[in-house]
DNA sequence: AATCAATTGCAACTTTGTTGCAAAAACTTT
DNA sequence: AAAGTTTTTGCAACAAAGTTGCAATTGATT
């Protein structure tokens, strides 16, 4: 809880009850999260508008990155240090489980780097590979 | 137009004229479309509905394959050859140009291998690249 | 041309996301 | 710690995106 509270001053957020529940749902999550299961768990607690504003604001912020997903529901997870201050650094891989549902980032896998054709300049590549992830692929040890 | 037919035929597709004029759209297109941009171009011929079903059983027979984006909108391209039958093998890199909007199939440039850590297996991997294409980089040539 | 199956359009509905504004909560100042 | 200022929240209303059931139409088959 500590850290919640700090990772909100640190992006100059005032500290607000929803804030603090959501960011530290993330925290408690070893996944990603879309709109949609923040709405399950604490729903009850604050309104859906007061939700979407929530996590466009921490993108803003950089505590949370957005994750394109096949489905088209966008996903949220919790930012790595280098991405304060909005400039996003999250060049790593996500992975979705297609067993669990469950989107992962695999933080310590770099994103590799594509070699364009002629004319073509990027600034951001997102890696998003789907299949079974380790809880669902050794079922008995879940 | 022959193409277009033939395509249906070979999906074993009812020949319609929704069928027909869409997938006319996605040949003279050489970028992918979402469904708005299918709505405002024959969105008067056909009912909102309609598109949507034709783009559900076009995905389902391997005729289009959807694109992710990190703006949360499905789009839609062609599938090369292989894809028939409803398992996809589109494994090329889609870019996506932060200037025009347009997304284009990269066909050539094969998706890099990703090593997963232990206990993860994959069967699609999704590479988003945006940045500027090479339309847009010459502006002059446009 | 008649029959049967598949597709379309319409209407109604659900879900998802947005906006304006007044009330409430958080921060600041003294 | 109380008053004043700013920010955030909840509500309501709305807009956009996508889905479903069903009757009418169209396409394929004989």
């Amino acid at each position: 809880m500590l850290q919640v509270i700090d990772t909100l001053k640190r992006s100059q957020l005032n500290i607000t009850d929803s804030r603090k529940k959501i960011l530290q749902l993330f925290m408690e999550s070893d996944g990603a999260l879309a709109h949609m299961d923040i709405e399950t768990n604490i729903g009850d607690d604050f309104d859906r508008v007061t939700i979407y504003r929530t996590l466009q604001i921490f993108v803003e912020k950089g505590i949370l990155h957005t994750i394109p997903s096949p489905d088209n529901s966008i996903r949220y997870a919790l930012c790595r240090e280098a991405c304060s201050g909005g400039t996003h650094q999250d060049n790593h891989i996500h992975f979705l489980c297609d067993v669990c549902g469950m989107t992962y980032c695999l933080d310590h896998l770099p994103v590799p780097v594509i070699r364009l054709p002629k004319g073509f300049s990027t600034n951001r590549t997102d890696v998003l590979a789907s299949g079974v992830c380790n809880k669902c692929s050794t079922p008995s040890k879940k």
